[in-house]
RNA sequence: GGAGAGGUGCCGGAGUGGUCGAACGGGCUCGCCUGGAAAGCGAGUGUGUCGUGAAAACGGCACCGAGGGUUCGAAUCCCUCCCUCUCCGCCA
């Protein structure tokens, strides 16, 4: 969430933010600057009246100390009718509390200065592209691929679970193994710190990275517990230090984690799911950054280039996009997607998603660290995929299949599949 | 899952109804001392929020696992939940 100061002193760049972002309208702004408004003024009065019977009660203390009963007695048959006025308070304190709060839930994060102004994906900014897109006819869409060879299974995974969640075989396990250890190394080599995190989380995570109450419905919950399945990685690792206040030095700190991730994709349908397109259980590689405000502008074109580069090693064409206002998400300032060519469906697909939240994420966690005044102040939080596996499995079965049926296995991959072609 | 013991500040650890934001010790910061350091001595050292202020700062309120309750008054009493530890059970 934003911070109601900052609302306050921006109100109208707050409300063009919002517009931008596609909202229906900006009244959200001028209304939870009135309930706070509100808030504050009863907070005030609220303040008074505790202050007059906290004196009251400390006077009753020492009358009693003093052996002086009766005085105290008279004083406390005094205090009803303030005891009532801060009840009473309280109970319309909390009331704005929850209005305010929850007005403040409705309104998105500022884009940055450098985000295109749109309204669909079809205003997205190409940023770059790399390789040359193959698009020869004889070429199969992963799909036929794998059923021909049995490396994915389908139907099984449907029997046993339900649609999207598919059985790899033999040296399509393994090769998600692969792809798992290739993406992990290069990010500990890179310097980002592996951690392995629980794969469900509680109510308060999912609220700290903003699925709560925005996209509540992607998730798939454990009722009974109280948990929610992980959609990303990014949820139990940005929540790591959620309540903290780290120290200036412990800045940047940087993490990666695989994980699988759970997604309801309710409304999902045709040619977007088919096959390895959307699938409800994935695997993927995170890479989340806490930093110095100063520099998560600096921080989120390093992130870019970092992923841009497993697609440059895995040597698959790709596009990177900058996400234009309207298409870039409730939580971010600015939002990079890069895109791996699909030779077999003749399609881009969106393997990375890196973006900057700027104290978003930050505020609703309290995660601070203490700056060169030595005053506590909001980190920046950064994440982007490095990368999500199943379309680079598309892409690379399409991509490396030669006219026999066989797929030749990328270079760098070798080493971890033990074998040049499957 | 069953039985028991606990959760207090950066850490350890007091506090079982009143003047406790919290003794004492450690750590850390600053100062004195020193050629320099150690030891020693002195001072300081939480977070959030509201208000005043340009700011430094000052004042109020809240916070002793979380949320409710009792009371004029709660770290202290009651209830619910969460977490940690010990033992038993179960288990990869």
């Amino acid at each position: 969430m934003l911070d109601i100061n900052f609302i306050r002193e921006n109100r109208e760049l707050v409300k063009q933010g919002m517009v931008n972002k596609g909202e229906k309208d900006s009244a959200a702004v001028d209304l939870v600057l009135a309930k706070d408004e509100e808030w504050r003024k009863t907070v005030t009065e609220l303040d008074l009246a505790r202050a007059e019977s906290n004196k009251k009660a400390k006077m009753i203390g020492q009358l009693m100390g003093q052996g002086k009963k009766e005085e105290a007695q008279k004083l406390i048959r005094e205090t009803g009718d303030s005891k009532d006025k801060i009840k009473q308070l309280e109970e319309s304190l909390s009331v704005l509390q929850n209005e305010r709060d929850e007005l403040l839930y409705q309104i998105p994060n500022v884009p940055d200065a450098s985000v295109p102004v749109g309204r669909s994906n079809e205003d997205n900014v190409v940023y770059s592209t790399w390789g040359e897109p193959v698009s020869e006819e004889w070429r199969l869409p992963h799909w036929d691929i794998a059923a021909e060879k049995k490396w994915i299974d389908f139907d099984r995974g449907s029997k046993v679970t339900g649609a999207g969640f598919p059985f790899y075989v033999g040296p399509m396990a393994r090769l998600q193994r692969a792809l798992i250890n290739f993406f992990l190394n290069e990010a500990v080599e890179y310097g980002y710190t592996e951690i392995q995190a629980p794969y469900f989380v509680n109510e308060d995570s999912a609220r700290g990275t903003g699925q709560i109450p925005d996209k509540e419905d992607m998730m798939y919950t454990v009722p009974r517990d109280g948990f929610f399945a992980i959609p990303t990685a990014e949820v139990p690792v940005t929540n790591f230090h959620r309540d903290e206040i780290l120290s200036m030095d412990d800045l940047p700190i940087y993490y990666t984690a695989y994980t699988p991730c759970w997604r309801r994709e309710a409304g999902s349908y045709g040619k977007e799911v088919r096959g390895l397109n959307r699938l409800h259980q994935f695997d993927k590689v995170e890479l989340v950054k806490f930093v110095h405000p100063d520099s998560s502008d600096q921080e989120l074109e390093t992130l870019r280039e970092y992923a841009e580069s497993l697609l440059q090693k895995l040597n698959l064409p790709y596009r990177t996009l900058l996400m234009c206002t309207g298409d870039m998400g409730f939580t971010q300032t600015k939002k990079y997607d890069l895109e791996v060519w699909s030779p077999g469906q003749q399609r881009w697909l969106e393997v990375s998603s890196c973006s900057n939240f700027g104290s978003f994420q930050a505020r609703r966690m309290q995660l601070r660290f203490r700056n060169e005044k030595g005053k506590t102040e909001m980190v920046h939080t950064l994440n982007g995929s490095g990368l999500a596996l199943p379309r680079v499995v598309a892409s690379i079965l399409e991509t490396y299949q030669t006219g026999a049926g066989d797929v030749v296995i990328p270079d760098v991959l070798r080493p971890y599949m033990g074998v040049d072609r499957i």
